[in-house]
DNA sequence: GAGCATAGGCATACACCGTAAGCCTGTCAA
DNA sequence: TTGACAGGCTTACGGTGTATGCCTATGCTC
């Protein structure tokens, strides 16, 4: 005997297929079979595809892990990046998902965190007004880094067929070889130039060099205005 | 007579269906009727959908206007990142091509921006190192933003049902009425009051908040490091 | 002009998709 | 015992990408 089906089983299996085999993946009758039924049956429990991702959408989000508040607000801003992060690197598609379903978060659990982010912001000292700017500053830099990180968008490689040039084959190989003839460096010398420090780049690295900045600013602008 | 189809023709109007009808529109029946030809005949002029989907963010890339660059880096970085931030509002489904896509840009137009960025940031008197940092974080901002920008993705609304909240709903109508009692204030009380401020900030203000933040910071480290 | 290769259209077919509609069975209350 | 109903299943429809093959108009060679 099977146990029995429910909401809460079909989401996690649907994330897991998200998280497994990528987007594309999750359909119907794929989450079906992975729990063991036919695609018809899915809609005793989810109204339709839309309401099974906007589940997996918060399942994600109930992924994020509080860091202790118990100290400078900045440290624990930081840690809330980083954590955000995570869970967005543990579930680069969802990415994806919120970028083609361009719909608000609903359910209450998966907008904790943003009062986490806006409560531990309201502790900087600046008004609400800023805080809000604030807040979607910090937030579209963790997305839009963490975006072009899991993504390879504009990572680096060699010229093929003489007018399309496939940047990734660099990646594959080690970065400091003599890759740059390849490219047609009279066009884009910069690019060739940067090449072997795109290849390299420590993504942990250079998360932090962002978030470094973007919160040195923010702390500055709490100070003069309080 | 119709004008021969061309690969160009075909892209054109691929993008033209993403701009107007979402990026779900796209389908090779929808483009071929686009350009009154059946699906099959698109195969003779792109390889398969990827490859089109392919061209369409290169048309994309192709549309970023240089900045007149005869000015204090400072200036034309901020100018570009204005420029590239227009190109993504624009056509704001290419972000959700690019974040379900994970793949690098291969046309040789479509590095150009890249270029232009590189060396851009060259002339802040950085090394390559810490180039490809700036311009990573530049690049990820700019998408995060323009990404939480355009989709709803954590905007606001009322309580729905009383499990979920719908923060859509006060985007329709003007913040400043008492919505706030909609919400469960006792477990989101910073989001209730931060309401008012998501709901009327300014997109504009809002990404130049944070585009100054980035750029002073990264001013200041080139000035100590030169 | 004749013959023919080729490019570039079209029609058909297949496997997959989301889901509307209806059917079947096991459980439980009256 | 009867009836309601929850929760499975089956079938069917119109959509998708694309492999395969056919048809025809253009243009090149002799």
């Amino acid at each position: 005997m099977k146990a029995r089906l429910t909401r809460e089983r079909i989401v996690e299996a649907a994330l897991h297929i998200m998280d497994a085999e990528g987007l594309d993946a999750v359909s119907m009758r794929r989450v079906a079979r992975e729990v063991g039924v036919e695609a018809m049956s899915l809609y005793h429990h989810v109204r339709d595809k839309e309401d099974l991702l906007d589940g997996v959408c918060a399942m994600v989000m109930c992924d994020f892990r509080y860091p202790d508040e118990d100290r400078p607000w900045i440290e624990v801003a930081r840690d809330g990046a980083r954590e955000w992060r995570r869970v967005l690197r543990d579930h680069p598609n969802v990415i994806a998902l919120w970028a083609e379903r361009q719909r608000p978060m609903t359910e209450l659990e998966a907008l904790m965190p943003m009062e986490f982010a806006l409560r531990v912001i309201t502790r900087a000292g600046m008004d609400q007004r800023e805080g809000v700017l604030v807040f979607n500053v910090i937030g579209g830099y963790i997305m839009g880094v963490v975006m072009m990180e899991v993504g390879a968008m504009f990572s680096a490689g060699t010229a093929r067929g003489g007018k399309t040039v496939d940047l990734s084959a660099v990646h594959a190989k080690l970065p400091d070889e003599g890759f740059a003839p390849f490219l047609p460096a009279e066009q884009l010398p910069c690019l060739v130039a940067a090449l072997p420090h795109l290849a390299e780049c420590d993504p942990d690295e250079q998360f932090e060099f962002g978030l470094d900045l973007l919160l040195a600013g923010i702390e500055a602008r709490a100070l003069t205005a309080s």
